[in-house]
DNA sequence: CGGCCTTACCCCCAAAAGGGGGTTTTTATT
DNA sequence: AATAAAAACCCCCTTTTGGGGGTAAGGCCG
């Protein structure tokens, strides 16, 4: 039997996935949490086979949540089920750990083939997640700390003099980093260049 | 016995859904649909009083969506289950003729209270929303469809000359809404603007 | 019928962004 | 040790934006 734990703030859809779960003979729900607070409160005592983890959690990013599990408890196994389809989430929570990502609009015999798979030590992606990461390169856009760091610092306003001065480098640096990003997304301008990084989950 | 539909595209919500309307004295469900599309193949036949409704399907908005609702069969109430609380939202589900406003992290007992609500003819909206409405005007703002229009276009790249000639105006003309919704959104440029844009669900 | 909002228009001028062309150094990865 | 990528830097010039001021017609509503 595989012991599970899910971590997701929509009440509804954590009981839906428990019955699913009851309902299966191959796995059983040790937890549910509904916030990462409430998860790290349980998460020792619960010693899950697979934890089941939201991106969008109220508290903290899944992201780094992840991350956090990982480091603290290597044998579990992180599958990842959320509502985004974004190459840059995937790839994030892929390189934080998590061992499957799971989009919740799957079906239910995918949530349980995740499980298994996932608890078995095997890497698992949801059909259409599967698709996104086998996309030709030049749609699967991915930037460098440092490009992402510029990224956000347009996003918040901040004009090429502004961020120079915060970050230390110079004026003309900014000005490279934003060419190039405009080249990268194939952005026109910067309110093109706001929006994709926002839709993409860039930032 | 109150007859409730279900229209959304994340399945395992549906069915977490499905059993807890089941296991109510109040109400049972009649059908369910993953996209606007089944949806509208069948609404006629199951004929519910209540439709639970998620605005982000995945072919067409659920905001235009329960507009189409409403004036083919302006007897069913319609209550927007969701994962957004963004008042802009909220708002033109309600101008668009929805009965209530769920978030999906709401609690099972909002859910069946909502129902019950709305099946009665009432107005109901979960306690976060509620506060959201009841917010001060200045935090929720609010545009004319001119300068949602223009917001869009702006987010889209376009300068104000190529918006000028798009929509036949002068450019001066669009130079004056473009600094009146840097104004009303409290932007400093255009980066900021696009972002609360996104954020705020304005466009 | 007098506000008030929306829509539409205009000028001046400074600041910022964007298009084009480059160079060098450090840091991974093989 | 070779190579590739990331990170940092520079100049010229044009277009676009943003800050500051305005004006005025038409609709809505109390």
């Amino acid at each position: 039997m595989i012991n599970v734990a899910i971590v997701d703030d929509h009440k509804i859809l954590t009981e839906g996935l428990r019955s699913l779960i009851a309902e299966s003979t191959i796995a059983t729900v040790v937890g549910v949490a509904h916030s990462a607070a409430e998860c790290r409160l349980s998460l020792g005592f619960w010693k899950p086979d697979v934890l089941l983890l939201d991106v969008g959690l109220p508290d903290i990013s899944g992201l780094d949540f992840c991350k956090e599990i990982k480091e603290q408890f290597p044998e579990i196994s992180v599958l990842a089920l959320t509502t985004h389809n974004e190459y840059a989430i995937v790839r994030q929570m892929l390189d934080n750990g998590a061992s499957g990502y799971l989009i919740k609009n799957a079906m239910a015999d995918e949530v349980m083939a995740g499980i298994e798979a996932v608890a078995a030590g095997e890497t698992f992606l949801c059909h259409e997640v599967d698709l996104l990461m086998k996309r030709p390169a030049e749609k699967n856009i991915w930037l460098s700390p440092r490009e992402r760091e510029l990224l956000l610092l347009i996003s918040e306003g901040l004009t090429n003099t502004e961020i120079a001065e915060q970050i230390f480098l110079s004026p003309e640096t900014i000005r490279g980093y934003r060419k190039n990003l405009l080249l990268k997304l194939g952005a026109k301008n910067t309110a093109v260049l706001v929006k994709m990084a926002i839709e993409q989950k860039l930032i």
